[in-house]
RNA sequence: GCGCCGUUAGCUCAACUAGGCAGAGCAGAGCACUCUUAAUGCUAAGGUUGAAGGUUCGAUUCCUUCACGGCGCACCA
């Protein structure tokens, strides 16, 4: 148990005395008919604002209080914006004015009733003839002037962050209206949500250690989800055209500012379709979303200025990398590869192919320079289990992944619907993974059998939620994206 | 996992190249004040300096270990 503070003692004692005076600190209701921000809006332009005409009841949270002696001055802060109020002591009477004085303090939650009007200095104010307390605070809120600013404690008890720090609740406030764009243009294409398990018994979809748990009475163990895609494309094979979710996903490895354990991920599949028109549909997603919460597809993500106007540069990994690193990796054999890698301390992980060591080429030489918005496409057979050969070359699949600010946005491909193809597939996987690759894919017999059904050509799609609003908020780290982020426990 | 930095009052920060009684602003308490807005004036108070150990007559300061966090690197779709 934590020692308690002076401050929190005092509050306490004068919890004890609002109800001597036979007060209730929690009372059930209050019926409000404004916010703040309504208000501020409503009379933004106008001067002369008549007295005790426009009455209001609101309610919010104490920020500042400011006592004149027989009148007083305080903000109140609501779910939508700040307002002043005015209290006079000849309009609420002597034992109200005196019990707010003393007892009420910053951090507690007030209901006013009054009108609104302008003070001497040109402040819209609400002039209180009534006001009820409607929760005690019994903890200090953080400084007026800086605010919170100690990040450990923003992440861990982000409810001061959002109260202290407006511009935090905004970022909040676009990552709900961007998931809100997101969804209704898809509804608008005809595309169906769906929810699909969280609990798997066999995880797939992903690169990706899962987490393990265990249900009790089936006394077998599940994982929790890598990826939805195996589901989804379940769907597909189910006349399911165009479906998507947005899933939660949980991912068993490192922690830094662009991963978090558990994160949002958009997948969307349609069928008949293929990797060039998820293209297309990625950047109308990712521009559409910009323009209708920003206003704008120009963005400054991190002092990078950002054009998010379709079409998007497109590239193949290939020439990406010789774009670079200058290096031809086509044209050099997996002996030449292999011996350059070892000169640039380039590390493959699982068995090393000509394919694993192009991917960990593009890792290192690529991606850190992809500030405008570019699509890499063409990715090695190795490393995409899931996706479709290239038409004209089995070396690669159809497989592409949108970048903007250095951020990885995304990944998409051709969906693989051959079943014999992608049981030789999983087979390679199980290679990579007796080679030590402990992140490779394991069969999954079932989905196996869905394609076996026959599932039509298919275009997927994911989008990585937390990084797009990491992108359209300029947040630096994805904690800053997630209310609640993944911290290691208070002790 | 590695490296660097940080942790001092409820909050935001000082206490330096020197090891010598730990300080300020805000918040809080008391008094005054009927249009203030980082309200103001006066008064008094507020600390196990993240934890444990070591060096020293003496440690917020130097050393070691640990905890938590941040940043960078590595890992990781």
């Amino acid at each position: 148990m934590e020692e308690i503070s002076d401050l929190i003692r005092q509050r306490h004692e004068k919890l004890l005395e609002i109800r001597k005076l036979d007060i209730d600190p929690y009372p059930y209701r209050y019926a409000i008919d404004n916010y703040a921000a309504d208000i501020n809006n409503k009379f933004a332009s106008i001067q002369e604002i008549p007295h005790d005409v426009h009455h209001v009841r609101i309610a919010g949270r104490i920020m500042t209080k400011r006592g004149h002696g027989k009148v007083s001055f305080a903000h109140i802060q609501d779910s939508t914006d700040q307002i002043q109020i005015f209290i006079r002591h000849n309009d609420v009477g002597k034992e109200k004015y005196d019990f707010y004085r003393q007892l009420v303090d910053v951090g507690d939650i007030i209901g006013v009733e009054g009108f609104v009007f302008r003070t001497r200095t040109g402040e819209l104010t609400i002039y209180v003839k009534d006001f009820m307390l409607l929760a005690k605070s019994l903890r200090p809120l953080p400084e007026k002037w800086h605010g919170l600013q100690d990040k450990e404690t923003r992440y861990r008890q982000r409810y001061v962050d959002l109260i202290t720090n407006p511009e935090v609740k905004q970022v909040f406030l676009t990552r709900t209206k961007i998931i809100q764009s997101i969804r209704d243009f898809l509804n608008r294409r005809g595309f169906i949500e769906v929810d699909t398990p969280i609990l798997q018994p066999i995880y797939g979809g992903a690169t990706a250690l899962p987490f393990i748990t265990h249900h009790n009475a089936l006394d077998i163990d599940l994982y929790l989800r890598i990826a939805n895609e195996l589901y989804l494309k379940r769907l597909i094979v189910g006349r399911f055209d165009r479906v998507y979710e947005f899933s939660k996903d949980f991912r068993n490895e490192g922690m830094d500012k662009s991963h978090n354990p558990e994160f949002t991920m958009l997948e969307l599949y349609q069928a008949y379709a293929d990797y060039e028109d998820m293209m297309h549909l990625a950047e109308e997603i990712i521009s559409n979303a910009a323009k209708e919460v920003l206003g704008t597809t120009q963005i400054v993500y991190q002092g990078d200025d950002i054009d998010l106007t379709p079409p998007w540069r497109r590239l193949t990994m290939v020439d990406s990398i010789k774009e670079y690193s200058g290096i031809d990796v086509e044209a050099l054999s997996e002996a030449e590869l292999c011996s350059i890698a070892k000169q640039k301390g380039i590390e493959v992980k699982g068995k090393i192919s000509k394919g694993t060591l192009i991917y960990a080429f593009f890792e290192t030489f690529v991606e850190s320079n992809l500030v405008q918005p570019t699509i890499i496409a063409d990715y090695p057979l190795e490393v995409s289990p899931l996706a479709k050969k290239k038409r004209g070359n089995d070396m690669f699949v159809e497989r592409f992944e949108p970048y903007a600010g250095r951020l990885e946005l995304g990944n998409a491909f051709s969906e693989l619907n051959d079943p014999i193809d992608q049981r030789q597939r999983f087979q390679e996987q199980l290679k990579q993974r007796e080679a030590g690759d402990e992140e490779a894919h394991v069969m999954d017999e079932d989905y196996v059998r869905a394609l076996e059904y026959g599932m039509p050509p298919t275009g997927g799609l994911g989008i990585g939620i937390d990084r797009l609003v990491m992108l359209l908020t300029d947040s630096n780290s994805i904690r800053d994206v997630i209310l609640f982020p993944q911290m290691r426990p208070e002790r």
